[in-house]
DNA sequence: GCATGATCATGC
DNA sequence: GCATGATCATGC
């Protein structure tokens, strides 16, 4: 309470045990949820620790050592999703180059966690939420190998006198995200004139969902990948996977069901074959790895003219969904910013087998998601009344952004058929949309090294 | 040969 | 039944 120190880990999480079930609006003593202003953690750390909220370098509780966390999480019919990304502190260009991982600012702050949770169900007044499950977390060895190395990965480009280019994908569960009134809101760096956004440490969702099933909710262990995690210790988690699969590489799609048995006429079966060469029993995109880095696999295969014949598409949206969004909180970019693709390429040989060539982890870089951008601006700026729409044949043609317009993504359709049809606000109606990156531009990213 | 619109096949 | 990843088909 008010004035309280709390000495130790176990004195901070018993006062989190005993917030469970009461509901936001009688905690809250400063009126901060009825005027609206400041989140429910803010109302935490106010109302039931009694401290002012801060976010500087040191943790919450300093004697204890411990960093407080509300966090909210959606529950869908494929279970327990984490609301947000779990935001640690900012991110000094100006000093935490020259840091090791232990002296970072990130472990200092984040290094022991009380992790307190609640639903957050949309229709709901957020006074009637409450937490539901206190949680004094600390990084298992195994994620804290992959979080060593990511943080090593944010220090490099500081160090390169690139935070100017750090973005999300970059990593693979804690990651560099904005932070502030605005995107636009720039910091020095070190090693280069260009200022750089300012940006935080933070969890990634997908990293996030995972600590609350498995550690607060505390469901089966997923699959792991990577049994000893020692391995990470000395190698890249992409250069374990890249060992893994070596011995496969040159192999033909036919040879490689012989090896594995079993056989699929699935679109997705180069995938399936994937994490067959891992040696994952289960689906490679239920592993604890791939879930919690949000990696997100997509097959290629290259013709013999050294062509990729397809874009690679996203899930439709929805006009009326493209217009309520910004672009900071739009579908399209959760989509790209934070997530790794794992490209699988497959390529065509003078019979006409396709054989596995390589894999390549890659995220997009800060400058093509900017194109991307602007894509997505062209097409929300269209919905609005801007849409015109041709019949011509058998087809009808739209001016909706095209791949000819742009180096690398555009809009088309992606219904089941025709009849699987989007509204305008002005009640035009045409073919399901999604976005698409243009394969001149999955051609480019695989020819580079 | 390529860009664009249209549709297929699977898994949940 | 539908969303999704992937591929097909037409016309220039």
């Amino acid at each position: 309470m008010e004035g309280t120190v709390y000495q130790t880990p176990a004195a901070v999480l018993r006062r989190g045990q005993e917030a469970i079930g009461i509901p936001f609006r009688e905690m809250d003593k400063t009126g901060r949820l009825r005027s609206g202003k400041g989140a429910v953690g803010t109302v935490v750390e106010e109302s039931w620790f009694g401290y002012t909220p801060n976010s500087d370098a040191e943790p919450d509780f300093p004697e204890a050592g411990v960093e407080l966390k509300v966090t909210p999480y959606v529950r869908n019919r494929r279970g327990l999703r984490a609301k947000e990304r779990l935001v640690g502190c900012l991110i000094n260009y100006e000093t935490e180059w020259d840091k090791t991982f232990e002296t970072s600012d990130f472990c200092r702050k984040c290094g022991t966690m009380l992790i307190l949770s609640y639903e957050h169900r949309p229709d709901a007044d957020k006074g009637d939420l409450f937490i539901d499950h206190a949680t004094l977390f600390r990084f298992p060895e195994e994620d804290l190998a992959i979080i060593r190395q990511d943080w090593e990965t944010i220090r490099d480009k500081i160090r390169a006198g690139q935070a100017h280019l750090l973005t999300e994908g970059d990593t693979l569960y804690l990651a560099a995200c904005t932070k502030g009134a605005t995107a636009a809101t720039m910091r020095r760096q070190p090693f280069s004139p260009i200022p750089a956004k300012q940006r935080a440490y933070s969890l990634k969702p997908a990293y996030m969902t995972r600590i609350l099933n498995e550690y607060v909710f505390g469901a089966r262990r997923d699959e792991r990948i990577i049994q000893d995690w020692r391995l990470l210790e000395r190698q890249s988690f992409e250069a374990v996977l890249l060992e893994r699969l070596r011995p496969y590489l040159g192999w033909t799609e036919a040879r490689l069901w012989a090896q594995f048995g079993g056989r699929s006429a699935a679109k997705s079966r180069l995938a399936l074959l994937l994490g067959r060469m891992l040696g994952v029993r289960g689906p490679l995109a239920r592993t604890a790895e791939f879930q919690s880095a949000g990696i997100c696999p997509k097959t290629v295969r290259i013709q013999r003219s050294s062509r990729i014949r397809e874009s690679m598409s996203f899930p439709a949206f929805r006009f009326s969904q493209l217009l309520e969004e910004t672009w900071e909180t739009s579908a399209l970019r959760q989509q790209l910013e934070p997530t790794k693709f794992l490209f699988v390429v497959f390529r065509e040989q003078a019979d006409g087998q396709y054989c596995l060539e390589r894999v390549k982890l890659w995220n997009m870089p800060a400058e093509d998601l900017e194109e991307v951008r602007r894509v997505w601006e062209r097409t929300r700026a269209l919905a609005c009344g801007g849409v015109r729409l041709c019949p011509d044949g058998r087809v009808v043609r739209n001016n909706l952004p095209k791949a000819s317009e742009s180096p690398v993504a555009h809009v088309r359709p992606h219904g089941r058929d025709a009849s699987d049809v989007d509204v305008l606000p002005d009640g035009t109606v045409l073919p399901k949309q999604c976005f698409w990156l243009n394969n001149r531009y999955i051609e480019r990213i695989l020819q580079a090294e």
